[in-house]
DNA sequence: GCGTTCAATGTACCT
DNA sequence: ACAGGTACATTGAACGCG
């Protein structure tokens, strides 16, 4: 029969060494069913050396490996953009491959293997066209013996799915959100000892579910209840915050502990660990929250409370209990109902939040062929290589193996020096997509460099500025089509956006998918340069930024040949002096002379630099502040500090008046002495970035980091530590305690003034001849006045 | 023994 | 585990001085 279906998930099926692939799947009526290929082709490619006798070592290795080798082929394909003639080797069992090609590879004749080491589910997808999160067809019979399964039917395929032209709509999908929390009077839970109390559930039906403990922190029945919930409801994705870090291998070890499996997963299996730390549930797509946060970096601590609020997410209850708190909200019964009202909206806030992030998350599934559940899980560079492994595909590049490379910097782009002050009416040009048009224009790709030595090609190169590396000028490389693909196809979609007028269902998926797009653009030009890459050719990279110095060099050269002047210059922007018809002449004339669009992306009315690059904040025109690397918008500033930065800024580029300013810091400063300043914000967070026996030397949020695990916290790299600094003697890392045991009294308010919130502040009113000094002379002559009106 | 100087260490930012 | 460029605070050893 004719099954029409959409692509939910994709996995491999061992079972006596044979591989099968399983394809979870929503049909057009709405069953979720079960697609078992059993006759998945299983090949790696041998590249034949130079003038090799192809067919004769074919031959040989039928020979010698006919109890697994099944055929072989003479094929031309691409590596590196050389042409090469290799032999393409089916295998009868993909588990076969990497042996078979670890032997071949040393053979007579053969330069070496590749694509053996390709996952099954990769080759599968990227060989037939088979496409995640979207509409298939097959020709599919109904199959009876594959037990254990949770799904309406099971169908055996013969042929590989064929996608259907029509893919853009998803089906309803069911959506299950929960929270976790659990029971611990002392430190960080630990699932040996301490008991799951609390299990909230927000489904996409609205349906609210809860289970909690019994009186006596039995989690048995629970967790029982939880999985039973899982199968009736048989969710098609699964979402968290943090889960894949801690809840599942949790709830595993405490059902463990009670003699069952945590097997709830459509193959009645238990979560299990799979590629790119990802935790995988069979037939259920399993969503991290906490894998998207580094899309948003403006959120400096990372929390489902903080990361929610960010995308708009509020939940009406203003109170966050925290971890070290739950033990006693369960053991208070007055507390006891907040406690549940809590975990309820942290599920709510789960919810609220895949719901915002779903759609870019299919869109970024279906661009780079990884399936829904690993992408997002995915760092970045393994996305932008499973994008090009697909697109190898369709020019015949073989797959390069991923190397052991030493990692050799290269200089990266060029930065100007910012003329310090107040400047009135600044445009900023962007040059846009820089890199990768950069990358386009001279055709900066893996397979277009000629090496040092080589001769030059009869099409001529393109070479690159002071480094002088040489890349062909035709055909248009891999990256070349790669980013020119991206580009056009952006452009496209968001020519189709503004062609809508309302925001319908359609806009909010051209949205994604634009978005998609312009993560994988923007990485390509990184990916390059990055060692881990599969196609790392180091010159490719670094030719792309040393035409981008090129580019922003001549560009700042042209501005003052024609009177306009620079004010700074970052990679890809440069700050000039707006005059409308000047402007736009320099505009048109960077274009023609450099091949490159640029912008004038907006105009500030007033933007001020101290000396230092990479640090500035702009007055728009709109009144609103742009600022740019200043403590405001670092996370390892004391918020009373950065409250303080960001009215100075206010009151320099509004009122333009540093008397005023004085006298708000100063203001600031007699709050601090008198204490009136909360806790909260004197709080300074910093990252663990290693274990803290690693340090070389004693920092104030290593000790308060230790301090913390020695009171049973669970601290990992890249957790952030809260301290706040107290009274006392001794160096400033022996003064810093985390906030949670620190009380105001003992708050060290010195510290606050003349490393906070005076640095702070004379960053910005240094340019106007008002240094640290002076506002702390400032400050103590107010202090010394309030004691003469006292006496 | 004490204050000053400066490289090293560490973190977070910009494009 | 996409790149390099940059600012800045704090530590801790080296240094100079008395």
């Amino acid at each position: 029969m004719k099954l029409v279906f959409w692509l939910l998930d994709i996995n491999t099926k061992i079972q006596n060494d044979n591989v099968d692939l399983w394809l979870w799947a929503i049909d057009k009526s709405g069953n979720r069913v079960l697609l078992v290929d059993h006759g998945v082709t299983a090949y790696f490619y041998a590249v034949l050396h130079d003038g090799a006798e192809g067919s004769y070592i074919a031959k040989n290795i039928m020979l010698s490996y006919r109890s697994i080798v099944t055929k072989t082929e003479i094929v031309q394909r691409r590596f590196f953009g050389k042409r090469v003639a290799a032999i393409k080797i089916y295998c009868k069992k993909a588990v076969q491959i990497a042996k078979v090609a670890e032997h071949i590879r040393k053979h007579d004749g053969i330069s070496d293997c590749y694509e053996d080491d390709i996952r099954p589910t990769m080759r599968y997808l990227r060989d037939n066209g088979v496409i995640p999160c979207s509409w298939h067809q097959v020709e599919a019979k109904e199959e009876k013996n594959i037990p254990d399964t949770r799904a309406t039917k099971v169908y055996s395929i013969n042929s590989p799915p064929i996608p259907l032209e029509n893919n853009s709509f998803t089906p309803d999908l069911r959506l299950l959100a929960f929270s976790m929390i659990c029971y611990s009077s002392e430190g960080a839970p630990k699932p040996d000892l301490n008991p799951v109390i609390v299990l909230s559930t927000v489904t996409n039906n609205g349906f609210e579910k809860q289970f909690v403990a019994s009186q006596n922190k039995d989690d048995t029945t629970i967790i029982q209840e939880f999985m039973t919930y899982i199968r009736s409801f048989d969710p098609d994705i699964i979402v968290s915050y943090g889960a894949n870090r801690t809840d599942w291998t949790y709830l595993r070890e405490r059902s463990h502990k009670h003699g069952f499996l945590l097997n709830f997963d459509r193959a009645s299996s238990e979560p299990h660990k799979g590629v790119y730390g990802h935790v995988s549930t069979t037939g259920i797509v399993n969503i991290d929250l906490a894998d998207f946060s580094n899309m948003f970096p403006e959120v400096k601590v990372q929390n489902l409370a903080n990361f929610a609020k960010n995308l708009g997410v509020t939940i009406e209850r203003k109170r966050i209990i925290d971890e070290t708190s739950f033990a006693d909200f369960w053991d208070t019964p007055q507390k006891n109902a907040e406690l549940l009202q809590y975990g309820l909206d942290n599920a709510h806030r789960v919810y609220g939040t895949i719901k915002l992030l779903i759609d870019f998350s299919i869109q970024l599934s279906i661009l780079t062929l990884m399936p829904l559940d690993q992408v997002m899980s995915a760092a970045t560079g393994f996305r932008v290589e499973s994008y090009l492994i697909k697109q190898a595909q369709k020019i015949g590049e073989i797959v390069p193996r991923r190397l052991e490379q030493t990692y050799v910097p290269y200089t990266g782009g060029l930065v100007l020096l910012p003329k310090p002050g107040l400047h009135e009416n600044i445009a900023v040009l962007d040059f846009k997509s820089m890199y990768p048009n950069i990358m386009i224009t001279y055709n900066l790709s893996p397979d277009t460099y000629i090496q040092a030595g080589d001769p030059e090609p009869s099409e001529g190169v393109y070479v690159a500025p002071e480094i002088g590396y040489r890349f062909r000028k035709s055909p248009p490389g891999f990256y070349n089509e790669a980013l020119t693909h991206l580009l056009n196809i952006r452009a496209a979609i968001r020519q189709k956006m503004k062609q809508q007028t309302t925001r319908t269902v359609e806009y909010q998926v051209l949205n994604a998918r634009q978005k998609a797009l312009k993560i994988i653009t923007n990485a390509i030009y990184g990916y390059a340069g990055w060692i881990g890459a599969r196609w790392y050719i180091k010159p490719v990279a670094e030719a792309a930024s040393a035409w981008g110095r090129h580019i922003i060099w001549t560009s700042s050269q042209m501005a003052k040949n024609d009177g306009v002047e620079v004010i700074y210059g970052d990679t890809d922007s440069l700050f000039v002096k707006y005059d409308k018809t000047k402007n736009e002449k320099l505009q048109a004339d960077i274009q023609q002379t450099l091949k490159l669009e640029v912008e004038i992306s907006h105009v500030y009315v007033r933007v001020f630099f101290s000396e230092a690059k990479k640090r500035y904040a702009g007055l728009r025109q709109d009144g609103s502040l742009d600022i740019v690397g200043l403590e405001v918008i670092r996370g390892d500033w004391a918020e009373v500090a950065k409250r303080v930065q960001q009215h100075v800024l206010e009151i320099i580029l509004k009122v333009q008046s540093p008397e005023k300013a004085i006298e708000y810091v100063k203001s600031i400063a007699i709050d601090l002495q008198h204490n009136r300043i909360p806790l909260e914000d004197l709080i300074i967070w910093k990252t663990l970035t290693k274990p803290p026996k690693n340090y070389a030397v004693r920092a104030p949020h290593v000790q308060a980091a230790k301090m913390l695990i020695a009171r049973g916290a669970r601290l990992t790299i890249g957790d952030k530590v809260g301290y706040v600094i107290q009274t006392g003697k001794g160096p400033l890392f022996s003064r810093a305690i985390p906030y949670v045991f620190a009380k105001i009294d003992n708050v060290d308010s010195t510290y606050y003034i003349t490393n906070q919130v005076l640095p702070a502040a004379a960053r910005v009113l240094k340019s106007f001849n008002i240094t640290e000094r002076n506002l702390e002379a400032i400050i103590k002559e107010e202090k010394t006045k309030r004691l003469i009106d006292y006496f």
